[in-house]
DNA sequence: ATCGAAGTGGGGTGGCACCCCGTTTCGATC
DNA sequence: GATCGAAACGGGGTGCCACCCCACTTCGAT
């Protein structure tokens, strides 16, 4: 996010224009919707689309703004609840429905997980990092999850059933799957 | 694979051509490596690249057509192991080092288990899933994995680690992580 | 040696990301 | 409210891609 009010009119109003043509396109066909139809949809040339975001990753980031504040906002409640790993495990699985039913979360995360080091480090992924770090750091000294498991691990395991699997319920019972392990009871 | 037997002869051959560069190329470059340069690099025109693999999909299961036999045969292997909890966790845990190290292996048995109902029912996806299934039946039978998980929980998972992760040691800490969960000490 | 069927591949179509650069629009200044 | 430089724009170009059409070549049974 550029910080939209140093533009000129002309450029927010295409900015948000672009913005809301992604927000439609990406909905219905996912992260690699066509960055030229968004253009189109928008009412503003391929060029201006790309001079605002000069990547797709970028783009997604708008796109998903929202929904990242939100699950941080929701993380920051979770905060003080009773059972810290209670807590952790829903808000993983709240991470987990967003990122399989916003077509193209997921591998928007992902995708920012993995690049080396963005130069612009207010990336969603960060934001979300910290929100659920809290959760984890508290649940491991109540000491109901292990201290070796980081939060790089949670994300990309939920990233990686969002992605897998695009359709909520399923996600989340593939991350309660992996919250709990697969063998019988003791667990918890 | 349509019994390669029955093609006369100049098409057997470049169907071998064509597979042949395939895994070169994605070995490369992945899973989503361009069709034309597998065809140019094959001495092939596209149009014959094309009606021998009707899709991309179709080319990448011959691709990893050896890997999985591979797998599918440690499974055989692991059937008759002393404890089957841990013949099933170390299977998932190969599969998983596969999926991340065979670049687009994973993606494709992802999209391949999302595909309705393929009709030809030879797929790699069901090969894993009946050499799975047996590991997985023999670990509920001995109650050491709870009954109510599914081989299409664990390849769905798996899959899902290898795609996000990309890479062998890391699939396989996830792998670990997913089938203990991240409770303290219980387990087992 | 013949000949029909099986197989081939050059080239066409339409779509895409990304960029160049001549033109338009904004808005600070007077 | 007219001026003017900088900011923003977008049509159109480039090169890549998947996928298809169809005139041509090759195989192999006879």
């Amino acid at each position: 996010m550029p910080d939209t009010r140093s533009l000129r009119s002309d450029a927010r109003r295409n900015y948000e224009l672009i913005v809301a043509a992604a927000v439609a396109e990406v909905a219905r066909s996912g992260a690699d919707a066509s960055l030229e139809k968004i253009a189109r949809d928008a009412g503003v040339g391929s060029a201006t689309l790309h001079r605002h975001f000069p990547s797709r990753q970028a783009l997604l980031e708008a796109v998903f703004h929202d929904r990242v504040e939100g699950l941080c906002a929701q993380a920051r409640e979770l905060a003080t609840a009773a059972e810290p790993a209670r807590a952790l495990a829903d808000w993983l699985r709240a991470l987990a429905v967003h990122g399989a039913t916003a077509r193209g979360l997921a591998a928007s995360l992902l995708a920012s997980a993995r690049e080396p080091a963005p130069p612009s480090s207010s990336t969603c992924e960060f934001m979300l990092r910290d929100a659920g770090g809290a959760l984890l750091r508290r649940a491991q000294e109540a000491g109901t999850v292990r201290p070796e498991v980081t939060m790089d691990d949670l994300l990309t395991m939920v990233n990686a059933v969002s992605l897998a699997t695009e359709d909520g319920p399923h996600a989340e019972r593939l991350v309660t799957l992996a919250i709990d392990g697969i063998h019988p009871a003791p667990a918890r």
